[in-house]
RNA sequence: GGCGUCGUACCCAAGCGGUCUAAGGGAUCGGUUUGCAAAACCGCUAUUCGUCGGUUCGAAUCCGACCGACGCCUCCA
């Protein structure tokens, strides 16, 4: 089956082939550590985690690097705002982007690197760059020439970039658009700083970037990630500088990812209308925010409301009866699927430029199938191993199914006791005291769904 | 100002030239079931896809204009 991604070079989507048979180098642009991370961030981040895990269902072995950018001017004015030092509120960040990623049931990546333990690369990537006449020096700042690169403007009109000529910013760059691959010290910058042959400084963003993919996955790399504001200028300079040192195409395909949308403007620290992955966390489960964010396709805005989680949690709830049903007992999934019709819509659809919102509509439509049987007593066991199976598939992408669904929770014996009291007065015709004694046991946390024979306790959400 | 993306029911959200009298979820209201509920099931809720034109045998899907939202061009996922 043919996996198609949408790739921003072209604008469209185009057949997925790898470098090598069946390894897919992937570099994603991960977090600045310098503040707690908010929902709009890790919605590219659950992103990340999609295009793994449909490429591991293409049955591809999936080589990720998420970088950590642990050197940056926001790291450097909050530390000199004094509140806390360079190495505490890197750590700080970088544990915590971790953690998140971790409830947030993201698969792990194979690398972390940081900006700070590679800048001896980046001081000999830049020297290439200069022995190559592609970058120069202006007091002890380093631009790029983008005049001296042709391929300039994958991502954006270079037009538009032109016309900014006039706004010089007073550094001394040859054209508007070069950008720095180093930037000399200032007084500000205080002890984060690096020796060269320029003279004391730092890398800049691009530059980093540009030097921690090739040096972990190789000059091409097979898929790029990040977020739509990434594409310019951050990745167009990163891909320049990359092509033009090392004559490659530094990726073959660019995957980016909308925004989310609060307030009428996008999720960003700098406007100031965030929400906090951490709070939310507290508020919603780790599955409800998945599913929140993949119920939208990754190229569309999603426009935040807490109605929409509220929507999610509800879907949730019918699979997780639905899988109670069924009577999974394993969230392994092994990868046998026996692809039945509708299970192979399914991942048709992600296959088609991680389609989501699809491939849960196929899902949710299967639901109802095998619901509409179990209403009719009429699921046979293949009914049941099919269901398995695409549970188990289905989840292996949308990671939304909390292990807890599959193990009955022990019903206190309090409740037990109210309960088996209830029983009593329903057998006794004694209807008021039964919904007295049912209300008691809602208060304490658990439903009643009465059955012909006996009632089951559910506990209340 | 330039460039780009988007506008589908009460809300969310797929579909992107014919199988669309438009999937799926939430919500509402009927019905089955139930002592009553809950859960489940059945049914109703867009002849219509921002507006107006055009292309086509045929358009939600292509083109143009307009209106509206958002983004990029500056740090940003």
């Amino acid at each position: 089956m043919i996996l198609k991604l949408y790739n921003s070079t072209t604008s469209q989507k185009e057949d997925f082939k790898s470098i090598s048979p069946n390894i897919v180098s992937m570099y994603c642009c991960g977090p600045t550590v310098y503040d707690a991370p908010h929902l709009g961030n890790f919605r590219t981040f659950v992103f990340y985690d999609l295009v793994k895990r449909v490429l591991i269902q293409n049955g591809f072995e999936v080589n990720q690097v998420i970088n950590i950018t642990d050197i940056d001017d926001k790291i450097i004015d909050k530390v000199n705002s004094g509140a806390i030092g360079y190495k505490e509120l890197t750590a700080k960040f970088n544990d915590m982007f971790l953690q998140h990623s971790l409830s947030l049931n993201i698969q792990e990546a194979n690398q972390y690197p940081k900006t700070s333990d590679h800048v001896e690369a980046m001081i000999g990537f830049i020297k290439a760059l200069i022995d190559k006449e592609y970058a120069y020096n202006v007091d002890g700042n380093i631009f790029f020439d983008t005049e001296k690169y042709s391929k300039y403007g994958k991502f954006v009109n270079i037009e538009n970039i032109d016309r900014l000529e006039s706004e010089d910013d007073g550094l001394g760059k040859k054209n508007q658009k070069d950008f720095a691959l180093w930037k000399t010290w200032k007084e500000e910058d205080g002890d984060i700083t690096w020796e060269s042959e320029w003279g004391k400084g730092r890398p800049a963003w691009h530059t980093e970037c540009a030097v921690l993919a090739t040096q972990s996955l190789g000059k091409t790399i097979d898929i790029h990630c990040g977020g739509v504001d990434l594409k310019f200028p951050h990745h167009e300079n990163e891909s320049a500088q990359v092509e033009a040192l090392l004559d490659s195409v530094f990726s073959n395909y660019w995957l980016h990812s909308e925004h989310l949308i609060l307030e009428e403007e996008k999720m960003s620290k700098s406007l100031g209308n965030i929400l906090n992955i951490g709070d939310l966390l507290n508020q919603y489960s780790a599955e409800t925010i998945r599913l929140f964010l993949l119920s939208s396709h990754y190229r569309s805005k999603i426009y935040f409301s807490d109605e929409k989680l509220s929507d999610s949690s509800k879907m949730i709830d019918k699979i997780n009866r639905f899988v109670k049903s069924v009577g999974l007992d394993t969230l392994d999934h092994n990868g046998d699927t026996n692809p039945s019709g509708d299970y192979l819509r399914f991942v048709e659809s992600l296959n088609d430029d991680l389609n989501t919102p699809e491939a849960l509509g196929i899902f949710f439509d299967f639901i109802n199938k095998k619901n509409k049987k179990i209403h009719e007593d009429s699921l046979s066991e293949e009914d049941i191993e099919e269901s398995k199976k695409f549970i188990l598939g289905f989840n292996s992408i949308f990671q939304i199914i909390h292990p807890s669904v599959l193990i009955d929770e022990e019903v206190p014996e309090e409740v037990q006791k109210l309960a088996f009291i209830r029983e009593g007065m329903r057998d006794k015709k004694n209807w008021e005291e039964a919904d007295r004694l049912r209300e008691e046991i809602e208060k304490m946390g658990w439903l009643i769904e009465d059955s012909e024979s006996s009632q089951k306790l559910v506990r209340k959400k």
